[in-house]
DNA sequence: TGTACATCAGTGAACGCGCGTTCACTGATGTAC
DNA sequence: TGTACATCAGTGAACGCGCGTTCACTGATGTAC
């Protein structure tokens, strides 16, 4: 009996340790067919998932037969497509952050001038905390929550959101002849406290996420106002 | 039912030492009783649920009866002093709260000097991410997790939070003769962002800790600095 | 072209598990007299 | 003081539930010839 459960929780743990590993969405669907084409596909699973998580639900708080049950599968078909729900989850983190990166990614094209493109990404933040999509829940939700896998997936997403943050901060700067402190550091900052921000913001009605919105603007400016002058400090 | 048995006493005699002084005092216990007295109390089921949290276990993720285990005691007798396991979080969130705040407000106490405050404060933040007592890892892992209530309870300890500070920053800005453009604003950036780089740290070893100490460091700095130089730009 | 075969996505039934919750109970403690 | 009684914290057994996972299977699709 006893050896039984030991068993049982060991072949748990080898599972989601190889999850862990896993990359992404590709490797099974690029795998050539021999036999019977899939009817119901990786993403559409995704696409289950995602339809589930709202208000009161995060993604770690889904079961496999909850999201079988949402697509319309029965629960052991789940796993011809993933290993677990932790493949899956890394996979929706995944998504998530690379949509999102490419949504901003656009809003910060469109604004030239520095102030404009603070306030048109924290705008562009705030519409996507009500988007459908749900994208951005996906990455506010996870980031605490859930195994370590999950956590390491939000915050490699949240690194890639740094590292091109970073790079257009120095672009903006240089086209306005200002120096920041630490780019880099700045970057950061601004990131984590957009997410924290934002993820107070995320249950909160319109009127009070707007609120929100105004004060994100402002520390937002706090800190590179902050870069620029310790950089004028140093010199 | 022999395992049972064995970890029934095991857990027993750990509670008994893990006992210690707690500040919350539940109206449960305040309530004049009539009958026989508890054997266990609240909290003593507090500590026992905190000494289930650890670095892949929140608050949120806490089974009834893994409490119950934990501090010696039948599943059912939980019910005797808590409605239900959110209950008993929400007590936990509210304690671990005022503890930290008091933690801090004495750390703030001690020093004086501006840079010696955010320098000395954030040092016992990361001091607090690795401590026995948990508090901070409850803080940080239930923000964004479980029932809307917990929200709530971790949200109202952070508005605490930002309130202490705000006051400590007006009053360390006057010793200093130098004026914040908006001190509630930079208390509530300094706080969020300082939870968001804990919340990053947390899981780290720790020489990673220290460098995001220093990072984080900088970065309220530059918060601070650029509350200055807006308060200038205004006059 | 038709036929035989291989592939494998999806299935229904079953499993053992831990869970929250309920019930009627026990018996130690405190109280009234 | 002793005795009868009330209170109620803690209990053991039981419940129904949804869960993850397994198994042997079915039958549609694609392929080889």
């Amino acid at each position: 009996m006893y050896t039984d459960q030991v068993l049982y929780f060991r072949c748990k743990t080898v599972t989601g340790t190889l999850a862990q590993e896993s990359i992404l969405l590709g490797a099974k669907n690029e795998r050539i067919h021999a036999g019977r084409k899939a009817v119901i596909s990786r993403e559409e699973l995704i696409d289950a998932a995602r339809s589930l998580i709202g208000p009161n639900r995060s993604v770690s708080t889904l079961s496999l037969r909850e999201v079988a049950r949402a697509a319309g599968i029965a629960p052991n078909s789940f796993y011809r497509h993933f290993r677990d729900m932790d493949e899956l989850a890394i996979a929706l983190i995944d998504l998530a952050g690379t949509s999102l990166r490419q949504i901003f990614s656009e809003a910060r094209q469109r604004a030239t001038a520095e102030r404009s493109v603070v306030r048109t990404s924290l705008e562009v933040f705030m519409e996507q905390l009500n988007a459908d999509e749900r994208f951005l829940d996906i990455l506010l939700r996870e980031g605490k929550v859930g195994s370590e896998a999950f956590n390491l997936a939000v915050e490699r997403q949240l690194l890639f959101f740094e590292a091109e943050l970073k790079n257009d901060l120095l672009r903006l700067e240089a086209l306005n002849g200002k120096k920041l402190f630490d780019a880099e550091l700045v970057a950061r900052a601004i990131t984590r406290l957009v997410f924290a921000m934002g993820a107070v913001a995320v249950n909160l009605p319109s009127a009070e996420q707007s609120k929100l919105l105004e004060q994100t603007v402002v520390m937002v400016h706090m800190i590179i106002a902050g870069a620029r002058s310790m950089a004028l400090d140093k010199t």
